[in-house]
Order: C-alpha cells, then sequence, then structure tokens
DNA sequence: TGATACCCTAGCGCGGAGGTAGGTTTTCCC
DNA sequence: GGGAAAACCTACCTCCGCGCTAGGGTATCA
C-alpha cells in the first residue's frame, strides 16, 4: 500500500464537490453522509485542501465548501501533494529546492558514489507524478444518478 | 512515502548480488558491511526474495546467494512484489485472481454504482507497474569502482 | 570438529495512521 | 436579537506495522 486513506478520501471529497457544481457551498456533512465517511476526520483533510488552495470554504449556516477553480483545471497531483504532502516513493528520496531529486545514501562527500538504485526510485516517481498531473478532476467526474437528493 | 526500507534495502541486495556477478555465493555478511545495513534485518528480506525465486542459497561455510536468473532477467516488479507484497497504491484497490483490478468500495449489490475514484488509482498503479516492468537489475548495475575488494 | 553461514520464530519500541472529543467563531434565517 | 448551522481549531487516544534485535537451529566446508 502506497498512499493513505488522506489521499483516497480526500479525492472523493473533490469528486462530491465537483458533481455539485454550482455556486452554492456544500456542507461536509453531506458528503460525509453520502460517501459515509467519519465527519470529524473529512474536517482535518479538507483543511488541508483549503490550504493548497483547492478547495474554498463559506462559514456560518447554509455554509460549505466549494472548488477554487474549475474541475478541469485541476490535476490529481495537486491534490494528492496537498494531502499527503510532497510525493516521493521512498524515503530516501526528496526533492530539492529547485526541482532535481535527492538520494540522502550519497550526501557524502565522494562525488563518485553514485547510489545505484537512485535509478530507479526517480523512474518510479516520475510516472507517478505523470499520471497524477494528466488526470484531472473532471476525468473523474461521471453522470452518476445520484439516487436521492434528500 | 509509499514503499517501505524493504524495497529500498531489497533492491540494493540484488544489485549487490549482481555485481558480484560469479557462480561463488557472496554471504551476506559481506553485503551488510559494504551498504552499512543490519544483517539480521537483511535475512528477513532475503527470505522474501528467495521465495520469490530471485535469489538461490547455498548453506554452509563458503555459503551465501546467488542471483537465480541472470540480471537482464529479472525486473524490478518481481523484486519489488517479492518484497513488499502485491503492488496496490491504495487500500481499496487490490488484483482479483484473474488480473483484473477491484475496488472494494463497489462490491455492493448494485452494479451502476461505480466509484469514482477507482479510474485515478488504476491509472496510477500501471504506471508504476509498467516502470517497474521496464526496469531490470542490469539497468541498476554499473561499473562503480569498488573502493576495496577484502 | 569446529567455524561459517543460512534459516526460523518470537518479540519489542516507536511513530504515524485513523480517528474521537469538545470547544470557539462566523454567518444565516426567523 | 437569538437560535441554529456550519466551519474551524486543538488536543488527545488507540492500534498496527515498520524496522529492527535475540537466540536459537541446521547444513556445509576445511
Amino acid at each position: 500500500m502506497m498512499f493513505s486513506t488522506k489521499a483516497e478520501y480526500g479525492v472523493r471529497v473533490m469528486v462530491e464537490l465537483a458533481r455539485q457544481g454550482g455556486d452554492e457551498p456544500v456542507p461536509l456533512a453531506e458528503i460525509a453522509a453520502n460517501d459515509e465517511l467519519p465527519l470529524a476526520y473529512l474536517e482535518h483533510l479538507v483543511a488541508r485542501l483549503r490550504k493548497g488552495g483547492l478547495v474554498e470554504s463559506r462559514r456560518g449556516a447554509r455554509g460549505g465548501y466549494l472548488l477554487a477553480r474549475p474541475p478541469e483545471e485541476i490535476t490529481m497531483a495537486e491534490v494528492v501533494e496537498a494531502l499527503e504532502g510532497s510525493i516521493a516513493p521512498i524515503e530516501c528520496i526528496s526533492q530539492a529546492p529547485g526541482g532535481g531529486l535527492v538520494c540522502s545514501r550519497e550526501a557524502e562527500g565522494d562525488a563518485a558514489q553514485v547510489c545505484p538504485t537512485k535509478l530507479l526510485w526517480t523512474r518510479v516517481r516520475a510516472s507517478i507524478v505523470d499520471t497524477l498531473v494528466e488526470t484531472r478532476l473532471s476525468d473523474l467526474v461521471q453522470a452518476k444518478p445520484r439516487a436521492a437528493v434528500a
């Protein structure tokens, strides 16, 4: 297993918000009920989405959450990163402040000492990020006949 | 973080075995010393590699491990799967006994109920597996001047 | 016969995942 | 103005798997 339920639940919330479409804010309680997810826990996740600039909130009665941008302009890379933190397939690989990837195993002085497995994890990371960037929120929103709109 | 150190260490062991090349079995203690990894822990990992048919062992004095096949014929998908178990980006997705992917969230009776996020995780999984299959052990083995062969 | 190495089972400490609890603040509607 | 509805914030709690360690047993060589 690689992504936690943070990513799973969070993506579901985003899909649900995209479905409701309008300018009317959607209360979290409604989403929690629809997807049968724990409300209190969703609050933590949606806080991350908000800090990531993916979602906006309206407080008070008749409040709730809305997408900050149209679904076509939201990539799943943004969503997953907001929820899980920066995407790395393995602990020793992280992104340097410049875009490049760093392997903590080759930090030592010897420049000749190249980590042989870095190639693998770099490739894996790239393929994950690529498909997350290619997949937009709008791709996940289908017509699914919403059973009952209470 | 997505793969544990099981994958990290295990891949390193495989690379080390590929480097030593020959028909001479390599004792695990040597690999542990070279890579500064805990021997007792490596024993657990290499057991998985053996059960996965990737490595063969010789017991007793002058024993050790060898690759079961030449490095060009070993994909990283096999290695990672042996170490980590079946590759799934998220808990609710698993592979059915037939190759297809199953989402535990849509098990219920209604056939109309399609999980909207399944598309995403299916894509992610596919891209990971693809690059793991494409990358072979031989790709990771470079000339790295081994400092001192004791 | 001893040293060397693989092999197996058990257990343990810690951190993070996956929540729960309870309060505070903002906003709408009557 | 006074609820009620919702977002928001902080603190906590439990459980499980990761990353080991420990201590044996067993095969094989010199």
